[in-house]
DNA sequence: CCGATATACTTGCAATCGGAAATACTTCGG
DNA sequence: CCGAAGTATTTCCGATTGCAAGTATATCGG
């Protein structure tokens, strides 16, 4: 018999996994931008003065600081984020969600809620989901950058 | 204020990337294997003849059949491993865990054991444990490979 | 039996990612 | 003030991945 956390810890990296092959088609095809990029700028969204460093996003994101340089590349292009520079350290290049950028993660978030919300249609009691949601929070606790 | 879908949703996608981080790490320097590689040996181990065609495992996994394909070449020249063809259908390559690899998936999975452990370490009744174990394979309820 | 369709696997190609190295700037200890 | 160490960002390179295409085999309808 498995232990519990073990049981634990293979299903939710189980779970994760079809969760993101589920939502990257159809954020990908309705916004045209991919599950990460969303994150990214769900991220920035929480953050005072809409902004961030590189180095912070990579943290939140759980990738290298390079791949957060080539991940706003495009949606810089795309008018979702700019870039600004901090008076005090001319080191940090900071993130800024722009208003168009707002706007697509206001859209983007909506329908991440509706494709979460089908997950869970049907034989989900409201309480187990909110159960699930806690103790998944709690997982992560500590960290910075709680986007729950 | 979030949806309880919504934050279970995102705070699972946060925790399974810290964890995919965390044990990457380790696995890889105790046992030479990567995360999926131990995984994919996991489902063999699992599996009716401890075999499975590599679309099968491709489900499993999540990933697609050229990827499994590339996987399995290092574990195969590394003894983990090995190929059998199915007399009844010769498309079907089957993927075969050897002795070697069951020795080696039993001490990947302690470490895999052992890392999950020190994830709950502490604050975690084992009741909660129990909970998220089993509200997570209900995510994933249904699908066939259940490693839990 | 035979052609059409479907499935299993492999390979080529483009995209993506992490780590190392390079650059620029800051901070700390004298 | 000066050099050493630390931090933020970018770029280069190797490794990994998915998709499309190609090959081989199986199945189904006539």
């Amino acid at each position: 018999m498995n232990t519990p956390s073990f049981s634990a810890t293979v299903n939710l990296l189980r779970a994760a996994a079809r969760l993101e092959e589920r939502f990257a088609g159809e954020l990908g095809s309705v916004h045209g931008l991919a599950l990460k990029e969303v994150l990214l700028l769900m991220h920035l969204d929480r953050a005072p003065l809409r902004r961030l460093s590189r180095v912070d996003l990579a943290k939140r994101l759980h990738v290298s600081p390079s791949t957060v340089t080539r991940m706003t590349n495009p949606l810089e292009k795309l008018g979702c984020v700019g870039r600004e520079a901090d008076p005090r350290d001319a080191r940090l290049a900071y993130v800024v969600l722009t208003e168009t950028g707002q706007k697509r993660v206001g859209e983007a978030r909506a329908t991440l809620e509706r494709l979460a919300a089908d997950l869970f249609r049907d034989r989900w009691p409201r309480s187990e989901i909110a159960t699930l949601a806690d103790l998944l929070g709690r997982l992560t606790a500590g960290q910075p950058g709680d986007l729950a």
